[in-house]
DNA sequence: CTTTAATCGAGACGGTACGTCACGTCTTAGG
DNA sequence: CCTAAGACGTGACGTACCGTCTCGATTAAAG
């Protein structure tokens, strides 16, 4: 016997609903009881097919928020405006308190690296590996790209915006460039995610 | 009159409990009624001198933690290697603990700004002025150094280690130094803390 | 939609522990949290449903309690006797209490006249009118043998125990029989409950 | 050693500003640290000299208010007068107080009985052996009438004043006087104060 | 065209941390 | 040695959210 199918109404509803109340509360702030109120729906039905705040969330992010990002930019400076861009608005709280439950929930952790922050890093490895010289070793040159993001989401000392974009596309260009590489730094290692 | 002094002894016995539950719960799983029976006070205390767990944590870090910073480090690489040692341990947790919570409590985020990262800013930009050419935006290499920092620390796809420090030291001295800038950046902006 | 409906053995549970502890520990030294500890329920169970520990006793004692009364005692000495003996137990002590807190709650106060107080004064009336005299002011021996009770009760000087029902009765028979009344006391004047 | 000698300013400010927060926010509503606000004084001082709330207000109650009363009232009719008159203020507010907080206090309940309850009963019962007749038990009678004026203290269904002073007192001297006296009633038995 | 079964909403359940309040004790400096 | 001031450990308060558990009602495929 199959029963009553789920109600993808039900659904979305919930997902939009918890972007709705991180938007307006921020991440922390967020319950599920308000998620559920807020979605017209009952709790059991959001503890049946997620269990807990973060799983709505990454759940959220990955289907309502990631589609958004850009397919195959052409370009360093056009990456960073897109991904730099999507930061701006729900998407930069949401993945801020996703990354800091994180730190309490291995397993959510490991969930993050491999649904949201690995593919990334991967999509500005590919962009920079053509235009950055072999000689260095691109996954510290990724961290510190997107680290400068991270940063700047995190202790908001400065935006993350298109001037940070701009500059960062300036600095990689002049120096790092593929003819101008000259590198005396040691061999890449390898590294997760 | 003057009334029964405050008790250090209660305070050291509340911010250190604080730290040891950080460590061995995580810092979202501390809670205030867990660090006042750890430290053996009354509740009451610790709501008497602090009002949430991010102020105990928040003073702990700055009177138990940071007193063990290198003190005016000569160079940048050991400046990189005393700062990375920090953060393998409670230090790491705490501060990672303090910065997510700081996203949706703006006072925290100010205070997290003022007394531990700002200062932890202007010691590296020091560390820098003397080695790097004056043709790069000093605050955006900030950022990008320490942002690699914090997006290991959250991330964990790769350790915050003597290694890390190395590779970001031999890539600055060999193409952001002094005499080797031949840089095309665009000037630099302001930034806050 | 109707949801879970509401558990009637919580309740049956929450109304017997506040009588027992009330029996143990005397009215004001029980406390809501050791009511739902005894009763093997969630504290916030309690407080959905009762707002103090003046209501979770006054609906024990209209429930639980006053089901024991004599429902029709045919003449003075027998109901004087099954009130009485109502007063040995926890009924007392219960009882008691909601009148001293009464007296700082007006709210409790009216309830605890109209639930309680009310229909034994109204019963104890009707009784009387059938033996006493109708020269006398009914609710002036409705104040006194309650009073008596009551004083005794608070005062402990003596018991409230048959032999006071036996005395009570006889005087009143003696000395304000319907035959014998040849009373020059004032008209009655209304009385509240 | 002597040392500084007990102040006699401290003792009379903390039992007036006990009457007073009685007066103002009822007996079980009036805590020690108030107590000693009020009375300008420190907390310590007045748990030197006394243990609990109602050891204050029993010495307040002795030492205050019960000088007002009548010394050695000719009759019935104006002994009731002056002793209702009497709880027609702090007085019946406190008296009602301590009694209820006797229920769970047997030391303080007979420290009531021997210092408030007891030479009340006995000035009343003097008044009463000079006009009732032998016959009747006169603890009942006292039982009675002090009875009917705790019940309506407590209660508060009629009024504590002069009208019922006047009914009492016209109820006995019709129907229990020394010359009409024919009681059937048993012989009276032993009473505690 | 009725079962049958899983879903839906609603909402009560036993827990637990929250931050506040009053308790009664203690530890100061000052008289 | 008493006084005021006020911090101390304790424990109940009433609130909020947790994740689980009943409910009656709904929905669709299987019999």
């Amino acid at each position: 016997m199959v029963g009553r199918p789920r109600s993808e109404e039900s659904r979305r509803a919930i997902l939009q609903a918890a972007l709705r109340l991180c938007d307006r509360d921020g991440y922390p702030n967020v319950t599920l009881k308000a998620v559920a109120a807020e979605a017209g729906t009952g709790r059991q039905t959001l503890y049946r097919w997620w269990n807990t705040k973060a799983d709505v969330l990454l759940e959220a992010m990955t289907t309502i928020v990631a589609p958004g990002l850009p397919p195959s930019p052409p370009d360093l400076r056009s990456f960073l405006m897109d991904t730099f861009a999507l930061t701006d608005g729900v998407a930069g709280r949401v993945v801020v308190g996703l990354m800091a439950e994180a730190q309490s929930d291995p397993d959510l952790a490991e969930r993050l690296r491999i649904g949201l922050i690995g593919p990334r890093r991967a999509a500005l490895r590919g962009v920079l590996e053509s235009s950055v010289s072999s000689h260095f070793n691109l996954d510290l040159i990724v961290d510190m790209i997107f680290g400068a993001m991270w940063y700047r989401l995190l202790n908001r000392h400065a935006p993350v915006d298109a001037a940070l974009a701009e500059e960062i596309t300036e600095l990689v260009e002049a120096h790092l460039r593929r003819d101008t590489g000259r590198s005396r730094t040691s061999p890449r290692r390898s590294i997760r995610s």
